[in-house]
DNA sequence: GAGTTTACTGAATCCGAAA
DNA sequence: CTTTCGGATTCAGTAAACT
């Protein structure tokens, strides 16, 4: 994975501004199959009393009954269909996105997600560690929001960086539930009578994880509701570039001012731990070709219950099964699978080592 | 509120039973406006491609029932209309209905919950203290399911003990994310052979609270898909009316046997069970993602020997060694292990500062 | 009997490079 | 495109087995 994206199509893409407009328009003037991640807030207040029309364009002048409810769930839907299949144009084939909203949205965003085929991930619990209380006590206070995590499309090669995310958790694989304090502070941005900027800002806190977890350095982050930039502020600091659309004026000021101060991490920060898939693929029969083991030499299971002999091409034998390391294993065992290299052990003054040892030696000669 | 309901439509209902048959039909045959609380924990959809294995090679469960097969979105869709409709009619006009899913098929109840009038009060997570993991390492850990709690129409007069819900929660306003362990050990039903009775029952706890929160002594029940009957055991403990609808005889079976043992509560056996609250667990990668310590910044070792440098995803890197707090504290030290908590400190305003100041930081936000 | 180790399990849309 | 096969991957809790 490099750092620096040459492609034409990358360096036309409007990096790391702040796009005036609609964004499903916006979205369409970018060109498809473009951008790495997509991360979306959408504004679920929409003026439901206000110049509502019904799909047929006759206008809705009321919202009390049961008819009119479903008038505006449907002018919200036609809304989220279209922002998401713009959304959905400009997402690369091996893309993602990330939703975010309330029990008054997410259920509508999550049923289009699917409908369009997109491919739900993961539903993420962001619980408030210090959310607003409901200070009537007539229902339980409203201490979470759910992000949906989905696919361009099912079988899509997405990315997932699991081992920077159990490492942001203690080494205990990352849950669904994510405690995150709500922004305030002095992460919350103020505009000039030192009122909140933004009525719903996202803590950094959301998107560093979000943002470490499902991309790498170099990946195309846009944000179609941009708001004041929280998405663009840690796509900076982390070194991966965004695009940024925001409709309101007073919202790209607030954000070009914030994204101004940013500075990205250095370079050595930015690199996360990575999993074992990523290391080069070692040949067992190389252990062989270099002496490291004998043809002929014995193999022992770790659980001492099995013994078998080297070849020369780097196949095992045993009693009545011969075979690769890992497929020797798995017959012995009666498993479906086995990792030979953490599975065999060999001999050395009088001790039992996990082959798995001298393909670090390997490995390590390789850098 | 009274604890004896005599009225003849309420006398009328087959109360504190399990019907036989089709959750609709069997509905549609009930009196319409006649109980008080629906739960629903209907087939959540899962599409389940090939075997899973956990990393020791021992193959995971699946819910693979044909009662959970549905052919596609659209099949689904109007199952849920149907049972939702149907459900919608036996309720009171101040009734309330809980539903239950995971984010393969709770977006589309909600919705659907939503377009037929239904208005949602809250949506309650679930958080698994004890989830399966994700073994193969590709998304995060599913830890939890979503409850959508709904009153028939906007404005109805629904049931919300404010003050007893208070009370569980040791005087605190009760949240919208519940913790709450998976259903295991004793409570889990075993069939005749010793496997468990039904694939996906619920913890009592979890009814426990929602009939507490939101129904009143002598409040009918009814749950269309009762399984092996977690709702008609908490209702009864808590001396409520249940009517429950199971379409499978194995399960009813075992339903009726559970629920032939269930007594009601004493009112001293509800305050047995108070957790014992230790202090909870602060990943190190948190203070990073909070902003509290940049990606970058350098940490020193109390004794002023070493210094290393915080990554984006919560580790620390040196001169030779990368990992965790500890890992590297130890490693450094040359000891077995070590607590990072107290063994780093950074630098604020020329001062060194413990990093576990941060930690504690946070668990006061928590409190 | 008391303490320790091993085995088992849970609503799961769970692999990917090379041939 | 399909097939093959190397080999990476788990947390909390219960209960049985063992010392």
């Amino acid at each position: 994975m490099t750092n620096t994206k040459a492609t034409a199509a990358h360096q036309a893409l409007p990096l790391n501004q702040i796009l005036d407009g609609d964004c499903v328009e916006a979205m369409n003037a970018l060109p498809e199959n473009s951008v790495d991640l997509i991360f979306a807030d959408p504004p679920y207040n929409l003026q439901l009393r206000g110049d509502l029309h019904r799909p047929d364009n006759s206008k809705v002048d009321a919202v009390d009954d049961a008819w009119d409810q479903f008038g505006s769930f449907a002018h919200y839907d036609s809304f989220t269909r279209a922002w998401l299949s713009a959304a959905r144009r400009v997402l690369k084939p091996n893309g993602a996105i990330w939703v975010i909203g309330s029990y008054h949205n997410v259920f509508r965003m999550g049923a289009e997600l699917q409908n369009q085929g997109f491919w739900i991930l993961n539903d993420v619990v962001w619980r408030k560690s210090n959310p607003m209380p409901n200070f009537r006590g007539k229902r339980l206070t409203n201490a979470h929001e759910t992000m949906i995590w989905a696919s361009k499309s099912e079988g899509a090669k997405y990315t997932f960086n699991y081992e920077a995310l159990k490492s942001l958790n203690e080494g205990i694989q990352m849950r669904s539930d994510w405690v995150i304090p709500i922004c305030n502070g002095g992460e919350r941005l103020k505009d000039d009578k030192g009122d909140k900027a933004h009525p719903t800002q996202k803590p950094e806190a959301l998107l560093h994880r979000i943002l470490v977890g499902t991309t790498n350095p170099g990946d195309v982050v846009l944000d179609p509701f941009f708001g004041t930039g929280t998405t663009g502020a840690v796509a900076k600091m982390l070194g991966r570039d965004f695009i940024g659309i925001e409709r309101e004026e007073a919202y790209r000021v607030v954000a070009k001012r914030r994204l101004a101060k940013i500075r990205k991490y250095d370079k050595e920060a930015l690199e996360v731990s990575t999993s074992k898939r990523s290391e080069p693929r070692v040949p067992f029969g190389q252990l062989v070709e270099r002496g490291m083991l004998r043809p002929g030499e014995e193999l022992f299971s770790m659980n001492g219950r099995h013994k078998v002999k080297v070849r020369a091409d780097g196949t095992l034998i045993g009693d009545d099964v011969k075979g690769s390391i890992h497929q020797v294993g798995a017959h012995l065992e009666g498993a479906p699978s086995c990792n030979g290299w953490t599975y065999w052990t060999f001999k050395r003054d009088g001790k039992q080592v996990p082959i798995d040892l001298l393909r670090q030696q390997i490995r390590a000669e390789m850098n």
